[in-house]
DNA sequence: TAACCGTGGCT
DNA sequence: TAGCCAAGGTT
């Protein structure tokens, strides 16, 4: 059964898988960057940045030498700006740990910063062979819908990953395969069970509506920030890096203060994340700043988050 | 363990 | 359109 099953989504890969960029190497640090990327992240945002990533950073040890700055520069507007500071640590402990040679050994990938087991498995099974499985939600909703398990936990669909590529001729094929049927037939909102190679075998085929997983609706918080904007004809800008902790950690901004109570005026702009709506209230100052920060002539150059590139975009 | 961390595509 | 969700990891 599980062979039959084998046999016809790998078959069905080979008709059906996207072309990208990062399915035509086995190179290491090309397939952990895109991987990185990729976490959360959708295949039409990181196409783009995967291919000038490169560019910029041609290898490990380019990338381990450059400052985080540079880094976070590369990863402006990607988000969860964490997995930038990460990745260049990794570089860096790559680099000082392993000569700059990326570590074949399952632990030891897992080690790196901003790697987990999802990922280490992907890189494992692309680049060494190894039968070590991706569980992204991809999979995940797959393997729920295969045995009809929508309330199935972590733990649960690693076991059943675990076995499933252990029966799977080709783990790496298999790993693709997994994701690509999620992201196309096997779709969270509208799946195709037609379309799918292993509607045969799976205990939700034609009857999704049933493998439904209930999730809890995400409450969006309203907060209100003033963000100060220290301007001057000679010295540019005031920008102020913020905490590495916390939202756009690292990245650079005109000073921002939480306003206790929503403000009698209209926000200039707001911007929506997963589970906050930030209306940002600019101030023009003619103070002079105090605290940590820097005049800059320009906000080039700078790692800027996107909610205040689109505030500044309408005041300046 | 569950909260936290961004942005944009898609319906 | 407003909400869902995407090649998750860390603490």
């Amino acid at each position: 059964m599980s062979s039959d099953r084998c046999r016809a989504l790998l078959g069905w890969y080979g008709d059906n898988a996207r072309q990208l960029p990062w399915r035509e190497t086995t190179l290491p640090y090309h397939i952990w960057v895109s991987e990185v990327m990729l976490q959360q992240t959708q295949v039409k945002t990181v196409l783009p940045r995967y291919l000038e990533w490169f560019e910029l950073f041609p290898t490990v040890e380019a990338l381990a030498s450059v400052s985080t700055d540079d880094v976070l520069k590369a990863w402006e507007g990607l988000g969860y700006y964490r997995r930038a500071r990460f990745i260049h640590k990794a570089a860096q402990m790559i680099t000082s740990d392993f000569a700059g040679r990326f570590p074949n050994d399952f632990d030891d990938i897992m080690k790196l910063p901003g790697i987990g087991r999802s990922t280490a498995g992907a890189i494992s099974s692309f680049c060494f062979g190894t039968a070590t499985p991706v569980l992204d939600g991809n999979v995940k909703r797959v393997l729920k819908r295969w045995h009809a398990k929508p309330e199935a936990n972590d733990k649960t669909l690693w076991l059943l990953a675990q076995k499933a590529i252990n029966d799977s001729a080709d783990p790496a094929t298999w790993n693709q395969a997994m994701m690509e049927l999620g992201a196309s037939a096997c779709s969270a909102k509208s799946p195709k069970c037609g379309e799918c190679p292993t509607h045969e075998n799976c205990l939700s085929a034609f009857r999704v509506e049933v493998s439904k997983e209930i999730r809890k609706k995400v409450e969006v918080l309203d907060v209100h920030w003033r963000v100060h904007l220290h301007t001057c004809p000679k010295k540019g800008i005031w920008l102020t890096q913020r905490p590495d902790s916390g939202i756009w950690g690292g990245l650079w901004s005109p000073p921002i203060s939480e306003l206790a109570d929503q403000p009698d005026e209209q926000p200039t702009h707001t911007h929506q994340l997963t589970h906050r709506r930030l209306h940002l209230y600019p101030l023009q100052s003619e103070s002079e700043p105090n605290g940590e920060g820097r005049w800059v002539p320009s906000i080039e150059g700078y790692a800027l988050p996107t909610g205040i590139h689109r505030l500044l975009e309408k005041v300046i």
